[in-house]
DNA sequence: TGTACATCAGTGAACGCGCGTTCACTGATGTAC
DNA sequence: TGTACATCAGTGAACGCGCGTTCACTGATGTAC
């Protein structure tokens, strides 16, 4: 959970109601992961939490503030792990060594709770007030940022015309791409086959820089 | 409009009946369009088409079949159009000519409409019954097939390993990223951009398959 | 062509439903002396 | 430590709302003779 809420939501002043807070968020987050946006109503919520439909108000002004908080820390969470993960990187490693770790990375961060993921992107592009799409905006911009920083920073080893370009397309090449089949699969893979299909695409992108073996 | 209605919506046995059904809708496509899945109340639509709420009953039995009306036959003319256009390649062209295309033919037909396509997808994953969404998972599929079959019926200029996996996961690595850029953007682009992220993922596609120049 | 009747098309008020939200209330916890 | 009071936490019935849907009705169109 947040270490600080956002003002609109009452912080509790009992251990009793912080209790009972993290049971709300989490039946939430649970309804929403299984279930999806569609199903995550006011009295399910508090029926799974073991609480009555009014104490949900006790803690946010509206139904929106607690989806909106759940989401919007989903993608907050993603971009701190990135960060921290990206500052581990040995400087000396490679294009070759990196791109297919991210490209694992990405398969992993979408599968884990995928359907919270696919919740979370349903609130944000349909439901969200303009000033939050914005915040999750700048976060996901600034994912892109740190990824492609990541292949920028070691320019010499990319071989094509633009790699300003070129880095952040490939990033958004092998994140969209891993997306679609992790959260939306036709058919059923193994683990196996999903770490076939990052290897493969951390294939493509190394082709499509002009990385060398 | 469809050729052929399924069973269960009434077909017009009138020239004004059959006007009234085609502004319906008309009324539900602009709507889904331009404000998404959620916008789409039988009220609004029945206004935006000039008649009653209950004239909508006459020849839909209920909301979804109006809606997947609508959402399903998008697909299906995006699969027949492809179909056609697939045929129409000559067959002396080579991948480093086809693939370009593809992508352009890819990115205008996620940016027209982009709106409908969007809510579309909505619908299937959201709200579409088993039934419904096993019908466009074959279409879908179908479309991965065809393009899918045109790089494999080039074969002998693919120069990678395993090319009945590399040559779906090159449709799909595009499909997905020009889906994303065209239907989510972060930033607006000019047609220009669009047309070069088209034809750098092209490029990557190239590269990935080991197309030769 | 004219007329009587059956069917089709369309109306709009009304219904039931589940939702988000409120509020008067009870009970639990913390605090001051 | 004990007591009185203020605040916090939680309850659940009730409200308003917009939705999807229905239905008794009016009017338009087609058909049979």
């Amino acid at each position: 959970m947040a270490p600080s809420l956002p003002a609109d939501i009452h912080a509790p002043k009992q251990a009793r109601s912080l209790e009972s807070m993290r049971r709300l968020i989490d039946a939430a987050r649970q309804i929403l992961n299984e279930d999806g946006l569609e199903a995550a109503t006011i009295p399910r919520i508090a029926e799974r939490a073991g609480l009555s439909v009014g104490s949900v108000y006790r803690r946010f002004p509206d139904k929106d503030a607690l989806l909106r908080e759940i989401c919007l820390q989903h993608f907050l969470d993603k971009q701190e792990f990135l960060s921290k993960l990206a500052q581990e990187i040995p400087p000396e490693a490679t294009l070759s060594e990196i791109i297919p770790s991210m490209a694992q990375g990405m398969m992993h961060s979408f599968t884990e709770n995928a359907g919270l993921m696919r919740a979370s992107i349903y609130y944000f592009h349909e439901q969200a007030a303009p000033k939050v799409r914005q915040k999750i905006d700048r976060a996901i911009r600034r994912m892109g940022e740190i990824t492609s920083g990541i292949l920028l920073s070691r320019r010499r080893q990319i071989n094509h015309p633009d790699p300003e370009l070129a880095a952040p397309l490939a990033i958004t090449m092998m994140s969209s791409t891993i997306r679609e089949i992790a959260l939306y699969p036709n058919q059923r893979m193994t683990s196996a086959e999903y770490n076939q299909v990052a290897s493969e695409l951390a294939q493509a992108a190394c082709r499509y820089l002009g990385v060398s073996k």
